[in-house]
RNA sequence: GGCCCCAUCGUCUAGUUAGGUCUAGGACAUCGGAUUUUCAUUCCGGUAACAGGGGUUCAAAUCCCCUUGGGGUCACCA
């Protein structure tokens, strides 16, 4: 039997850097075994706009390249793949269960029910359900029924028996029925529970592994009593686990995104995160991204390649060397049995490293295709690039070698794409190195004449000429670059001088130097 | 609190199933140095961990027990 594996997310309108870890898992767990790979949702809640809120996460799928045999979209033999379209397999689950006597009918009040959890807790003893309802007759229950009062099904848990379970990661797990109190099955309208529809389903859609994450680990004896009542074949658990916030051991979550944001170890993300989004028009404070989130990643410009192998790393190594994984080697090499029982925190720094690795691995057209939609949300470029605008992209890319680590980290060349009027100088170190030093306006006039007058504007002879001039002028190198620099990109530091002088062009260099000088000379006054 | 899970450098992890080859390996981060016009990269080197206590054994990071700590979960949510 071939393996099938399935995640299972509520349409909440997010994909959470977790759950995708999770679903991870099970992609890898059925690729590697050529099984098949089932997207199911669970939409039992009846949301108001499915659509609306799947969307996200099958986009976060998608962008990943995790691609699904079976589900929304695609379809598959054992449609549909909505919770809230399976409704009569749910029903006809819990007749059987009834029929069989394996569940009841208990009429107690909620109220009720709360009372005595209320009272075994005082009384410090283990809370388990009456079954006050088991000693009504037949006849009463159809009385009752008849007389329309409300009540839930509950499953008849075998007090004295155990649940035992194999788990992939975590081994022998065991529980006391004794100490369970009878799970409902079903609400007092009918519909069906999550423990309840997830084993029907399970099981009608014959998963045969279900990976999940280890907060899952409690449902998991109530699921087996299920699948047992109803005669089903158990499928095989793996509970990994969960992925936790930097540097400590909760369940990383939404709505803790502004504790993160004190966090030291997300520092270097965040920072990077609010300065490519505030680019591209996106509220970096606002609640509807944040590193949470998969759609984050792909927001700021990180590579599929790059959070991928962050998350698989997470819970997962193949041996005591390797780092780096392709989809591919994944595929290849993942195995349930080296997944790690501890919780992971997400380490930002690391995912940083990774992806600095794959984007440099990245052929030049595709880092091409990567930065040019950032350009042109942050408006620095024309929607309809023309072939020389894409030239000129590529050769900034290029120039800016491993200083690209995401895609937004293009604009910290943004010095080539703006008009020299919008070009922002660093005033602190032009204050510093142009302004301050009494002779750098003189020096800079001399070198924007003799730029003027150099025969190839390129980068060679740039660089000839400006070792030349610091030796005529028996100056220091440190003490003429940084100031160029800052006069026409308007920062102290960047990629090579004298390419960056080449690919902006001699008329945009001395227009520049003649502003930059301009300011200066203001500025002594 | 009940039930369950977990415990090796700051972080992610290798080593634990079959105890010795572990004076505990790798990666990220960090610190130093080299290269470089700056920054980044690259290269070299350093700091840094078996939670504690008992056993078992010739021998324990590895097996057993206890303690401590961390976490998950306790709904007519999923």
């Amino acid at each position: 039997m071939s393996v099938r594996t399935r995640f299972a997310p509520s349409p909440t309108g997010y994909m959470h850097i977790g759950g995708m870890r999770t679903a991870l898992f099970c992609w890898l767990w059925a690729r590697r075994n050529r099984g098949q790979f089932i997207l199911r949702i669970d939409d039992t809640d009846q949301q108001r706009n499915i659509d609306a809120a799947l969307g996200p996460i099958l986009d976060a799928f998608r962008w990943l390249g995790l691609d699904w045999d079976e589900g929304p979209e695609v379809g598959g033999p054992y449609a549909p793949y909505f919770q809230s379209q399976r409704r009569a397999s749910y029903d006809a689950a819990l007749k059987k269960l009834l029929d069989a006597g394996r569940a009841y009918r208990d009429f107690e009040t909620p109220e009720e029910t709360q009372a005595q959890r209320e009272a075994a807790e005082k009384e410090k003893r283990v809370y388990i359900s009456s079954r006050a309802s088991l000693s009504l007759s037949n006849d009463e229950v159809l009385q009752r029924i008849a007389e329309g009062r409300a009540f839930v099904v509950r499953l008849l848990v075998p007090r004295g028996d155990k649940v035992v379970i194999d788990d992939h990661v975590r081994g022998r797990v065991e529980w006391d029925c004794s100490l369970m109190p009878d799970p409902v099955v079903a609400r007092s309208d009918g519909s069906p529970l999550y423990n309840f529809a997830t084993v029907v389903d399970d099981a009608a859609l014959e998963i045969t592994h279900v990976i999940r994450a280890e907060e899952h680990l409690p449902n998991t004896p109530i699921q087996v009593l299920l699948h047992r009542a109803l005669g089903n074949k158990t499928p095989e658990w793996a509970h990994i686990p969960y992925v936790a916030s930097p540097g400590g051991k909760e369940k990383m979550s939404k709505r803790k995104i502004d504790k993160y944001r004190t966090n030291p170890q997300f520092q270097k993300l965040f920072e990077l995160g609010d300065q490519v989004l505030s680019r591209i028009g996106i509220d970096p404070r606002s609640d509807a991204l944040s590193p949470v989130m998969v759609a984050y990643y792909q927001q700021v410009g990180f590579l599929p390649a790059g959070v991928l192998n962050a998350l698989v790393r997470l819970g997962w190594s193949l041996d005591d060397q390797a780092e780096f994984f392709s989809l591919e080697d994944m595929e290849q090499k993942f195995t349930l049995e080296r997944v790690i029982k501890s919780a992971a925190g997400l380490d930002p720094d690391k995912l940083l490293s990774f992806q600095a690795h794959w984007m440099s691995q990245l052929p030049a057209s595709e880092k091409l295709d990567g930065c040019l939609p950032f350009l042109k949300k942050a408006g620095l470029i024309d929607d309809e690039a023309d072939p020389s605008t894409r030239d000129r992209v590529a050769s900034v890319i290029e120039l800016a070698g491993d200083r690209l680590r995401v895609f937004g980290d293009i604009f910290q060349l943004d010095e080539f794409f703006v008009v020299d009027e919008d070009l922002k100088i660093d005033d602190k170190n032009f204050q510093k190195r142009v302004v301050k030093p009494e002779n750098a306006i003189d020096l800079l006039r001399d070198l924007q004449k003799r730029f003027s007058n150099l025969t190839d504007f390129v980068a060679g002879p740039i660089h000839d000429l400006l070792q030349g001039f610091s030796a005529e002028k028996q100056v220091k190198v440190g003490d003429v670059f940084p100031a160029l620099r800052l006069c026409v990109t308007g920062k102290a530091q960047g990629a090579d001088l004298f390419k960056s002088l080449e690919l902006l062009g001699r008329e945009c260099v001395v227009r520049r130097m003649d502003r930059a000088i301009g300011l200066a000379e203001s500025q002594r006054v």
